[in-house]
DNA sequence: GACTATTAATTAGCAAGCTAACTAGTTTTT
DNA sequence: AAAAACTAGTTAGCTTGCTAATTAATAGTC
């Protein structure tokens, strides 16, 4: 007797070659719940994820070290702490001793801003894991990070052959 | 003797409040790697994207039931489309009988680059599985279906309240 | 001490997702 | 049959990622 397909192997097959777009697709659609969850509050993706990662990060630091954290360029960042000044959510202080730097430091009503931010944001986050255990969460935490490990790989490799 | 963390769930609760922002970056990194695996070919994201998956729906289909497939907009198809149109490795050929309805073909040229491109994508894929068991990429792709899920049912929810 | 290399941040402009508003053709209702 | 509603596709303009090039300050080298 053959089963004609090992059931636990049906979603790898199908998905297989689109797992590329599917990761991206969901990305799209978990970003319009957190928009549509914030609601009108003058947010957007890039606002809130700076707000969010600059509060995990901690106040005080540099505009490269929230840009690594977010895993974003420099440029996309500048932007976006532009129009969070502006609302004025966030400052930039000069540093200590270095004249390049910037630090960043919310300003009271950005402090504020955050904690509705990760209250809405929390409760979108509950909804989009509802139904999966601890145990499928961390699987799936430890699949993607492989693969990010991996894609890092190759993109090096590709960069040290050019150079 | 008790344990501080039980190690399977350490992944989980690093990534548990950034998994959105994760799933954003590997595709983002995932891109990457493949824009460098196919090289100067006059290629970007969305064209290989929109190539790869009329190959997958088949020649002939509408543009609507290729953007339901790829999961975007008909804007964003539709400029996509004008950029192979103008590369001369797509077409847009009337429909038989709904005179509103484009139908989607490749040209000679076209179905070559899509060979090409496969094999090229294809390559990738492999080295961004690479050390992934079968079972771990269902368990991977299974909870991103359920998140995806679980994400358009809040969206829809959020919707119909506002209706 | 001066010349070079590196680093932090910015500006400029491209890529590709989106929504809103439009045209043109088809279907449904009355 | 005429009016209304829907659907396929387009255009226009926003957001936010990116790379390349620039400026200003620091670090390293001879």
């Amino acid at each position: 007797m053959t089963t004609p397909a090992a059931p636990d192997l049906f979603l790898y097959q199908t998905l297989k070659p689109s797992m590329g777009s599917a990761l991206g697709r969901v990305h799209r659609l978990w970003r319009n719940a957190i928009n549509q969850a914030v609601g009108d509050l003058g947010m957007t993706e890039a606002r809130w994820a700076v707000m969010m990662h600059l509060d995990k990060v901690g106040e005080g630091c540099t505009q490269q070290a929230l840009a690594t954290e977010l895993a974003i360029e420099m440029p996309s960042l500048t932007r976006t702490l532009n129009q969070l000044q502006q609302q004025k959510l966030i400052e930039r202080r000069s540093h200590a001793t270095d004249r390049r730097v910037h630090c960043l430091w919310f300003t009271a009503q950005g402090r504020q801003r955050v904690q509705t931010l990760e209250e809405h944001i929390a409760k979108v986050r509950e909804e989009i894991y509802h139904g999966l255990s601890h145990q499928q969460l961390d699987a799936f935490a430890s699949v993607l990070l492989s693969m990010e490990g991996n894609v890092r790989t190759l993109l090096d490799k590709h960069t040290e052959e050019g150079a």
